[in-house]
DNA sequence: CAGTCAACTGAACGTACAGTCAGTCTAGGC
DNA sequence: GCCTAGACTGACTGTACGTTCAGTTGACTG
């Protein structure tokens, strides 16, 4: 990589993440191209040297905020643990990076979001990287019920209901309707998805 | 009331039935006061004879949408039922109520959405609704755990998860990662939502 | 040191809307 | 049948913001 190239390369982290600030500190209506040039320190014609419009560079900042936050769960991962623990380790740890990112959640699951069209190419991006996590979820998911750990439940769809209980339960505190602590709350959530409502019956 | 009020009435009701309309059609940022004064068959300033703003017209449609979803809930609950069956009951009327308005919530739970301050009084007027809501379905729920039907889990916690989970689901259809029949989805939420996933060890 | 070129700048442009208000219409009273 | 109040209209205004582009800068080359 040239000097130039390091340096474009730098430019275009620096504008993502002064995207991201912005848009975790003014919601999306708030978000203007104005604020993120000035955030970056860039003037506004840079931002378009970047990126194609307006749509493109939020669409790019949020699939990358994504992005790390999934890879970060994929790494705590730890597949020697025995099936439960895995699958709770898991649920903790996204728990933990999910409130460690509210600011900029908050944007995305509750106030103003996205303007996304489900076809089209950033759609589907969004959802190639959103399947690609899901699918990782759901063969730890099925590799506990190949154990015996799991009932033999369908694993994508029990992947994407976790995925919205833990988002679900970020969402009860960001609307103040929860104020216990953190351990708490992500100890309830594992504790519902393992083994529901339900007064356990003998099997 | 006299017969210019009952006209007045109308209107109202036309412009926020047009207003939600549009809403389902364009998504919230082609939400425009000139597309719902064309909707709604009136003028723009018509509208602002009936609500003080965009905003306010649109918090005052949405707000209605979900009053008539929740309060449509709460007329099919049958207390007499058994505390099981009345849970289960409960999940498949509302699965049921909000696909029947999939079009509308789709604004509000996948792309775009809401720009509302949670200070602030259309924020406050937005959670006290949903807190009530949130109350009956946590009354509902712990009249199961006092019959002993359930663990004794925190309603509210539960109550809003459950909210999280049926939502979570039609989100999960209207992203198109699931294609199965409406009734095997709802019928999913309600086995996760009262077993849970793990293998139902012996009590 | 002059010349070149790409990166960068920010004033200016165009547009899409929210919101306004002078004018029109109509129903009901006299 | 005229008058008036107030509901309604829609052309107009103001503005915020995405996008552009003519001009500037500065690093490298010969």
């Amino acid at each position: 990589m040239t000097k130039e190239e390091v340096i474009k390369e730098y430019r275009l982290r620096e504008i993502l993440a002064a995207a991201r600030r912005v848009m975790a500190r003014y919601a999306m209506q708030g978000t203007t191209i104005d604020r993120v040039a000035e955030e970056a320190g860039v003037a506004k014609g840079t931002i378009y040297l970047y990126f194609s419009s307006k749509d493109d560079l939020v669409h790019a900042a949020v699939l990358e905020g994504l992005r790390e936050m999934m890879a970060e769960t994929i790494r705590s991962d730890d597949p020697t643990m025995a099936p439960l623990e895995r699958i709770r380790n898991l649920i903790l740890s996204q728990y933990r990076i999910e409130a460690s990112n509210q600011d900029f959640l908050k944007t995305l699951i509750i106030g103003n979001s996205l303007d996304i069209e489900l076809e089209g190419a950033p759609g589907r991006e969004f959802m190639r990287v959103y399947s690609d996590f899901l699918n990782f979820i759901a063969s730890v998911l099925q590799s506990a019920i190949d154990r015996g750990a799991l009932r033999p439940i369908d694993p994508l769809f029990a992947a994407f209901m976790l995925g919205e209980m833990i988002t679900g339960s970020l969402r009860r505190r960001l609307l103040k309707l929860a104020s216990s602590p953190l351990e708490a709350d992500a100890d309830a959530v594992v504790e519902l998805f393992l083994k529901g409502i339900q007064v356990i019956p003998c099997a």
